[in-house]
RNA sequence: GGAGGGAUGCCGGAGCGGCCAAUCGGAGCAGACUGUAAAUCUGCCGGCCUAAGGCCUACGCAGGUUCGAAUCCUGCUCCCUCCA
């Protein structure tokens, strides 16, 4: 292959192309196109919905950021139309209509934690109510005659559903082509996501082709699965780590994963060598290291990116003192009380319980303790100065 | 337009006149154990109380039948499937 004097070096180039990729379509012209010295479009739809960015995410997020260090620019979409609709998966059809300061407030929130790994300076953000807030029926004619049913039943989520009898809306036909428009709509070269979203970007290639655009290049990444170990991570599922949580959050729950998941999660969301990983592999099959270990290079890899060298220390240093030696953290939270107080209403009073009977269950279940003495009285009186533990990490001080 | 099916706790999903605050699975919480907040095992898992007992709210909504209803009847709302 001829290397242009702007093209990647072929280490950059590799890790882009093998590292945390599924599939590429086609990686042929991806190869060529980075090659060409053109700046590319990197386009990546974000769901306005739902604010949250969590680790999950991180695999692409990433990937853009090593598009963007490639020179490269990334261009996402806030998808304030396709959110009424919601991505087609049959939970949840259709969804209240977002208002315009819904959107907004929503996409701040999201970029604000989206810019955490990418950088902003090379990323233009764009909204699709831009091209849909003006577009007329006789738009949405000519969009859907392109296509047949044939084509979408092809899609497995609809395949499914379909033979099921389950039922399929209309809007979710409309879905994959209102993101396929907006590839046209940004002159995509690439459409980046997850593996779920091929059809989608697939449907993106097509319709620009016959728009007279140079298809785009499907850029996949895997999905990571959450912490409950099963399915693929999401806010919704509440199996999730959240890259706006507190860095011992973010320590703890990773520390959390299952370990089958170890391996996954480092290829996905770290930088960490090939080399080391398959050591890390081996260490896992043949038992010689406590996989605990390289949870916690996990969690420090993960931490460092989202806060940095210091934080993800603090927050190992915080793992090990609370939950590995059970000490109790430097710093409690304090809570104020009355004379009188008794142990099962304080545990509600300061938020450690969500109602007396799960207070007084947490008693009767020997979590609860005062300065280290086991509680078995719902009606004991506590006085100041003292520190209550529920559960395993529910520490609080009274003064 | 016609026929049928359904709405149950955070989610999925049983129950189809009393034994139902409601089987079971998942999530969550707690305890034990451990290699960790993994795995495994055990328990808890609507709320309130002067708490081995009692009370209140709860099975789409509103009424009704009954000593007694998530379970039967009537009306309403919403959802789904099939035929046209």
């Amino acid at each position: 292959m001829k290397t242009i004097n702007k093209s990647p070096n072929s280490k950059d180039m590799n890790y882009l192309l093998k590292r945390a990729v599924a599939e590429i379509i086609s990686e042929t012209e991806l190869v060529q196109l980075l090659q060409s010295g053109k700046t590319l479009r990197i386009k990546e739809g974000l769901d306005p919905s739902s604010p949250d960015i969590h680790v999950g995410h991180m695999a692409s997020l990433r990937k853009m950021r090593q598009f963007q260090d490639l020179g490269h620019k990334i261009v996402i979409i806030v998808g304030d139309w396709t959110a009424q609709i919601g991505d087609p998966t049959g939970r949840s059809v259709t969804r209240p209509m977002l208002t315009a300061e819904q959107v907004k407030a929503n996409a701040e929130t999201y970029l604000k934690q989206f810019f955490k790994i990418v950088d902003k300076e090379k990323t233009e953000v764009r909204f699709q109510s831009e091209w849909f807030g003006k577009f007329d029926l006789a738009n949405v004619l000519r969009l859907t005659s392109k296509f047949t049913v044939a084509q979408f039943l092809a899609r497995e989520d609809f395949n499914k559903r379909f033979n099921e009898q389950k039922p399929i809306a209309i809007t979710e036909l409309l879905y994959p082509l209102m993101q396929a428009y907006d590839s046209v709509a940004v002159q995509a070269d690439v459409e980046l996501g997850g593996t779920d979203q091929k059809f989608n970007f697939l449907v993106g290639r097509e319709l620009q082709s016959m728009m007279g655009q140079h298809p785009q290049q499907c850029f996949m990444v895997p999905l990571l699965v959450g912490t409950d170990g099963v399915q693929k991570m999401s806010k919704s599922l509440g199996n999730y780590i959240g890259i706006a949580e507190a860095p011992e959050t973010i320590y703890g729950k990773t520390m959390s994963i299952r370990d089958n998941l170890i391996m996954q999660y480092f290829e996905l969301v770290t930088d960490v060598p090939e080399e080391e990983l398959s050591e890390f592999k081996k260490h896992l099959e043949n038992n010689t290291e406590n996989p605990m270990a390289l949870k916690k290079r996990l969690a420090r890899e993960i931490v460092t990116q989202l806060y940095g060298a210091k934080e993800a220390q603090e927050a190992g240093e915080y793992f090990i003192k609370t939950v590995q030696k059970k000490e109790t953290p430097d710093e409690i939270k304090e809570f104020k009380i009355n004379a009188d107080a008794t142990i099962g209403r304080l545990l509600v009073d300061a938020g450690l319980a969500a109602s007396r009977s799960e207070a007084n269950r947490l008693i009767l279940q020997g979590a609860v303790s005062i300065d280290g003495v086991k509680i078995i009285d719902i009606n004991q009186h506590i006085g100041k100065n003292v520190i209550i533990k529920a559960g395993k990490r529910r520490y609080l001080k009274t003064i």
